[in-house]
DNA sequence: AGTCGCGCCTGGCGGC
DNA sequence: TGCCGCCAGGCGCGAC
């Protein structure tokens, strides 16, 4: 489910609930996600404090003084702070009870998402290959330029690999291109440095505008207070299908590419 | 190295 | 009402 928006939605709304309490119980309810849960962090986090939450890519990076707890929502994830006592849900596989009697809950019903501990001073594979924050001045044309001369990849699924830059997924992918003008299908090695300039401003744009309504919430997506975000009422593309393009008199239009969906408006986007 | 297709899961929806 | 196939915000892996 969630992009980069949902999860800075999220590492946001954490941080004055989390910072600073101390855990005073692990709760590993399903411990099989996309990787096994650490069993040891039953033990391992007890009575430690909550330094300070950060993001990178789509990871969650909860700090303590002995390491970091990483959590990815995969498709279907989301977290919500909830006082101890209440019920857990058929979808919560992972709980921290702080000293303050209200508990951080991981619910994912697909079990894509993962929690795992990065020990200081160690790196976790994961992060190794991972390319730049787009919001970052390190993304800029120049880089996607170099980055893409020589691929033979359309410009929609390159965006959206990790490697490339993190954090843009399938909605975010398909509304940069309509921003920009860009069709989804053309090669990313094909693409100019002038275009490259205006997809940059266009991912950075939708990426910030999309942080500030609080994410894109379809369905379960929603922030740590249980509310949704509202930037599922600014897309211009995604699941529009067959409706009128907002930009001319077209209707945008539904294609597959690297076995996802992609939106586009094939007027507007050349 | 780059690209492609598969598989991991559950739930909701549309069609019959 | 029920069953079935399809679809979904991600991503690592193996094969070429």
């Amino acid at each position: 489910m969630p992009e980069l928006p949902e999860v800075e939605t999220t590492a946001r709304g954490l941080k004055p609930l989390i910072v600073n309490q101390s855990v005073i119980a692990v709760g590993i309810y399903r411990p099989k996600l996309r990787w096994e849960i650490p069993k040891h962090l039953a033990t391992t986090l007890i009575n430690q404090v909550i330094q300070s939450v950060e993001r990178r890519a789509k990871y969650l990076l909860i700090n303590f003084e002995g390491g970091t707890l990483v959590i990815h929502l995969g498709m279907s994830g989301s977290i919500r702070v909830v006082p101890t006592e209440l019920p857990l849900k058929k979808h919560e596989h992972f709980e921290l009870k702080l000293y303050n009697n209200t508990s951080l809950r991981l619910d994912d019903p697909r079990r894509f998402g993962a929690v795992l501990w990065q020990k200081k001073g160690e790196t976790l594979s994961l992060f190794d290959s991972l390319g730049p924050e787009p919001l970052t001045d390190d993304f800029n044309a120049n880089y996607l330029f170099q980055r893409s001369r020589g691929r033979t990849q359309n410009i929609k699924t390159f965006v959206m690999n990790s490697t490339v830059v993190v954090g843009v997924g399938n909605i975010y992918a398909s509304e940069s291109l309509f921003l920009a003008k860009i069709s989804p299908k053309i090669l990313a090695g094909k693409i100019s440095l002038k275009r490259y300039q205006v997809l940059i401003q266009s991912i950075k744009s939708i990426l910030s505008e999309a942080i500030d309504k609080g994410g894109t919430t379809l369905k379960d997506f929603s922030g740590v207070d249980d509310k949704p975000g509202y930037f599922a009422q600014k897309l211009s593309v995604y699941d529009r299908v067959d409706k009128p393009c907002l930009q001319c008199n077209g209707t945008i239009k539904k294609i597959t590419q690297n076995q996802r969906t992609t939106y586009y408006c094939s007027k507007c986007q050349k």
